[in-house]
RNA sequence: GGAGAGAUGGCCGAGUGGUCGAAGGCGCUCGCCUGCUAAGCGAGUGUUGGGCGAAAGCUCAACCGAGGGUUCAAAUCCCUCUCUCUCCGCCA
């Protein structure tokens, strides 16, 4: 959520920032300003009665205490006219306060200086590439087919337990989801995250403290007895262990990460071009998440990148990083950088990580602040996070990469996590 | 799940209808003093939304778990909810 204050001050550069998200506000901003002003209006209206109310309220007091009681009756009469004024008053705030709100969550954040303008994912620019694809043999299969080549992941066992999306791992496959997240955590630890475990299901105030909810209700497994829902990724809990905090600024950066598994309905989306790893409904994740000054925000998200891109170096996959165009990217997200891995069988690109600056976006919305030492007054933080990694694809290109005659290579970062070299 | 107690500022803790945004203590910040890992003295120290101001600042309103009610007036009385603690039950 933008900052009224911001919107006040600053609506043409609004506008024009948004425009590079092909985002028409014009219309919106108008209604906002105006519910702003209206806003406003009550208040200083209603303020003024209510301060006149304490007055008279007090001066009731002491003339009861000098026993003056007539003219307490006579001030008490005086109130009553003022009470009904205050009243009509007040009731309209709360519906002109939630249609304001009910605007301003309707507006994107607004993209850094440095993104370009796009309208899809053609235009989102390549920043690094590395790793050599691998050279594999005409035969070379797919994962869906190595999987049961295998006997590691099995999909039909996950129907009978659950349904189409949730994997049953198994064996040195289920060994391998462990071992990745051993090594996506230990990385981060070396890179100065402190870890979380959060619990994976989250309160409607969590989900709103990070925008799934209202918007993205549907993309939520609800646990509806209870009023919770399945996170669809530990950027939920773990940012919203800062909503309603006031941090002091030599607490910055506080940088966690937290390895959960992750559970999206994915209502709509599923397709051919899905099969296999690429879409689950429950998967497993690293996530990074830093609260920055707003100072170092985007050193902090080129720290970010850095780090997700040592990861996927390790793993010997080869790699492109973009940075996402205008139209590319979330709502939510300032900039926004997406690593994808090449699937050598598929013969296509796949989407690991994506890692974003939200600024003070998510920020205001989590009514997350810091203070400055010897300041009074208090800011937005910068809010960033970024899979680091997610299993899945990666699990996917691991197998179709490494596929040899002898079985599946395990990349040697990996080794010590596993125990073993080759799945076969 | 059953019974009881409670929820006040960063923390502890007073406050049962009026001058309480809230005593006192701790902590923290600044200043003074003192020469020995510390003590003493003084001042300051919540959040949010407005108004005025170039700014420092001044000022108004709201907030004592949340929401509602009674009253001229509520931290204080009433109702609902949430959470915490203690005991019992169940249990990885």
């Amino acid at each position: 959520m933008l900052t009224i204050n911001l919107i006040r001050e600053n609506s043409e550069f609004v506008i024009n920032r948004l425009k590079v998200k092909n985002f028409n506000a014009e219309e919106i901003i108008v209604k906002i300003l105006e519910l702003d002003a209206q806003r406003r209006e009550l208040q200083v209206k209603s303020d003024q009665l209510q301060s006149e109310m304490n007055r008279l309220s007090k001066e009731i007091g002491s003339l009861m205490k000098d026993g003056r009681k007539e003219e307490a009756e006579a001030a008490k009469k005086l109130t009553y006219s003022l009470k009904e004024e205050i009243k009509a008053l007040t009731d309209r705030l709360p519906a002109v306060d939630s249609e304001l709100r009910n605007e301003l969550v309707r507006l994107p954040n607004l993209p850094y200086e440095k993104v370009a303008p796009g309208k899809s994912a053609d235009d989102n620019v390549i920043i690094r590439q590395g790793g050599a694809a691998a050279a594999l043999p005409e035969n070379a299969l797919p994962h869906w087919d190595l999987i049961r080549k295998y006997d590691i992941i099995d999909f039909e066992l996950g129907i009978k337990l659950t349904g189409a999306g949730f994997p049953v791992y198994k064996g040195r496959g289920a060994k391998l989801q462990r071992a990745l997240i051993s090594f996506f955590l230990d990385r981060g630890e070396s890179a100065g995250y402190r870890e979380i475990m959060p619990p994976i299901v989250v309160n409607e105030d969590s989900g709103f403290g990070t925008g799934q909810l209202p918007d993205k209700e549907g993309q939520m497994y609800h646990v509806t007895v209870d009023n919770f829902y399945l996170i669809p990724t530990a950027e939920v809990p773990v940012t919203n262990i800062y909503r309603d905090i006031i941090l002091n600024a030599e607490e910055l950066p506080v940088k966690n990460i937290a390895y959960t598994p992750c559970f999206r309905r994915e209502a709509g989306s599923w397709g051919a071009h899905v099969r296999g790893l690429n879409r689950l409904h429950q998967f497993d994740k690293v996530e990074i998440v830093q609260i920055a000054h707003p100072d170092n925000s985007y050193t902090a998200l080129e720290e970010m990148v850095n780090h997700v891109e040592s990861l996927v170096a390790a793993l010997g996959l080869p790699y492109r990083i973009l940075r996402l165009c205008g139209g590319d990217m979330s709502f939510t997200s300032a900039m926004t950088y997406d690593f994808e891995v090449w699937s050598a069988a598929q013969k296509r690109w796949l989407e690991v990580s994506s890692t974003s600056n939200f600024e003070s976006f998510q920020a205001n919305r989590l009514k997350c602040r810091f203070k400055e030492k010897g300041e009074k007054q208090t800011r937005l933080v910068h809010t960033l996070n970024g899979s680091a990694l997610a299993l899945p694809r990666i699990v996917a290109a691991i197998l179709e990469n490494n596929q040899t005659e002898a079985g599946i290579r395990i990349p040697d970062a990996l080794k010590t996590y596993t125990g073993f070299d080759i799945i076969n």
